[in-house]
DNA sequence: TTGACATGTAAGCATTTCCTTACGCATTAT
DNA sequence: ATAATGCGTAAGGAAATGCTTACATGTCAA
């Protein structure tokens, strides 16, 4: 059937995905730096990235024979925006900081 | 095979899945309540449950012949986490405001 | 040009996911 | 006691997922 949108939250929801995801913070990588650090098969490594691309989480660029991912952060965001929905729960420094801003509090 | 352990990532992968654990935020409810919501059936409604169960993000409290379920949205802190990761890229204002802090800087 | 390199795609297979209908089992209501 | 209610579980099947090996393709290097 898959009446369920791929989308974000599929793509997320492998570990090796979202390591994929952590290693592009640093910047864009080919396919090979990416790949040494996991043990599956360099294809499995492309189908994972392919998933990610269908997801727009990644871009892809040719340079030379090579092709480098590259992250796009902003993919990320219907994750951010679905959590900060449960944000009220976490009485962190971050729910603090913002319950502080959104009063107008001026003390730390 | 099954190297990754199903978890939180792969609980709210599903929509439906998110949808309910959206719907216990105003509190607990039997599996009816939230059943309502839902085109699909029943059970297929209880294995969502299930698999929300597993995965920690609900509790379950037998109160007579209903089932109620609770969220426990402390669970969700992995994905809080991870995603936390990825703030410095959107730049609003819960982002300036950590940085903000970080910096030990008094503008707004 | 010929070969090595970087990478995607194809095919195949085991497992998991997600749904359905049928049924079982408490608990409450009559 | 009997029926209705609220739910879980079982069984089964279609599709998706995740992996592998083999192969195709484009690019750089000798």
């Amino acid at each position: 059937m898959m009446h369920t949108e791929p989308g974000v939250f599929g793509a997320i929801s492998h570990p090796a995905r979202r390591r994929m995801l952590d290693l592009l913070v640093d910047g864009d990588r080919p396919v090979n730096s990416i790949a040494e650090n996991f043990e599956m098969s360099r294809p499995a490594v492309s189908q994972h990235l392919r998933v990610l691309l269908d997801a727009g989480l990644v871009t892809e660029q040719r340079h030379g024979r090579e092709r480098r991912y590259r992250l796009v952060p902003e993919r990320l965001e219907p994750v951010r925006d679905w959590i900060a929905h449960y944000e009220r729960f976490w009485d962190d420094n971050f729910a603090r900081l913002r319950r502080h801003l959104e009063k107008g509090d001026k003390q730390q």
